[in-house]
DNA sequence: AAAACGTGGAC
DNA sequence: TGTCCAAGTTT
């Protein structure tokens, strides 16, 4: 019964399966080709909580430059920082290195082709090492995501709410995992998940687990799965100083590693809050931008006020050191600074 | 164990 | 415009 469930989904693979560069197709797979625990690895962390199109372009750019696990442990914090500056969550970036940098020095190169080996490392929770596992070692282990969490909740019609049903829902795809093709299984779901069975108005019409689906049959498919209501999102206020130099320096600091931004470039300033105090960097002729620059975290909405100021050579900063033009890269900073400088820069460049 | 942690696209 | 959501992990 399950196995023939199974059995439907991986010929439903074989015929749509989604091309991805970190990805083995099911006809390669099937000649005996391995995937690249690297790539795979690197793609897994890169698509936690973020969708394959944001990922695309990262996933060529990180590979281009590190081809190897050896490659990115030898890297720069900082360039990869930057590297990574954009896709969000950055935790995930430092926790990268981190991992890159204890395969390479302590396991000689080699991933750990266990999934209890992967949960050791760092950014590697549940979810990511049943994945490695399974895509990159041919390991029988059950990947929930998402998507397949929603794909359970859709096909045996649970109506409890997420986080709550979560156990449930994990043993539930437990229980229909094969033995055979688990990396093409895992895939194979996800893809479903993404494709067919999606958020809203699932295409069950031409959905290869039609037949067994209970949601389907009773009408509730595009309200599962139900999750707990969210609570509103407050919203901070705070200041940021764009300072440029006469030789087209900027004045920016790296924040520190815990917390919001950890380990990325911004423009120094307040405390994000309901009332934030200036704290400008250094003395100067500060000047306050008409528009602000608007942004939306996970959990609060933020409003920062742009001030900006030319300074002289001789500055000297309280705060953050001066980047030289040549070394500053406008894609190294997170988005939130990313668009205070794209309100500061054509002030600078009319004011020169 | 609840909260922190980013961003961009779709509707 | 606002809300939802995406191959979750850490503390």
């Amino acid at each position: 019964m399950t196995q023939a469930q199974a059995a439907d989904l991986l010929n439903w693979y074989d015929r749509h399966a989604r091309v991805m560069p970190w990805r083995v197709g099911p006809q390669d797979r099937a000649q005996g080709v391995r995937p690249d625990p690297y790539r795979v690895w690197l793609s897994e962390v890169m698509l936690q909580q973020t969708t394959v199109a944001a990922v695309r372009d990262y996933f060529h750019r990180f590979t281009a430059r590190w081809p190897t696990v050896a490659d990115l442990a030898g890297a720069d914090d900082a360039d990869v920082m930057g590297e990574w500056a954009g896709l969000g969550y950055y935790a995930r970036a430092r926790n990268l290195l981190k991992c890159a940098r204890v395969v390479a020095h302590d396991l000689g190169g080699v991933f750990p082709d266990t999934r209890d080996g992967l949960m050791a490392l760092p950014g590697i929770g549940p979810y990511t090492a049943s994945a490695i596992a399974s895509i990159a070692f041919n390991q029988p282990e059950t990947v929930v995501d998402g998507n397949v969490e929603r794909v359970m909740a859709r096909l045996y019609d649970v109506h409890t709410p997420l986080p709550r049903a979560k156990p449930e829902l994990t043993a539930l795809a437990a229980a229909l995992t094969p033995q055979n093709r688990p990396g093409d299984y895992a895939q194979a779901v996800m893809d479903l998940g993404a494709t067919i069975c999606t958020p809203r108005s699932p295409a069950c019409g031409i959905c290869p687990w039609r037949d067994p689906c209970v949601a389907r049959t009773a009408g509730t498919a595009a309200t599962l799965p139900k999750k707990e209501p969210k609570k509103p999102k407050p919203t901070r206020h705070g200041i940021v100083y764009v300072a440029r130099r006469d030789d087209g320096a900027f004045l920016l600091e790296r924040r520190p590693d815990k917390g919001l931004l950890g380990g990325m470039l911004g423009w120094p300033g307040s405390d994000w809050n309901d009332a934030p105090q200036p704290a400008p960097p250094l003395d100067a002729d500060w000047r306050e931008l008409p528009a602000q620059a608007l942004h939306t975290f996970t959990h609060f909405h933020l409003r920062l006020t742009v001030m900006i100021a030319t300074v002289g050579a001789q500055a000297q900063p309280q705060q953050g050191a001066f980047l030289p033009h040549a070394t500053f890269r406008p894609s190294d900073l997170p988005t939130v600074m990313r668009k205070a400088f794209d309100l500061a820069r054509p002030e600078f460049d009319n004011t020169p």
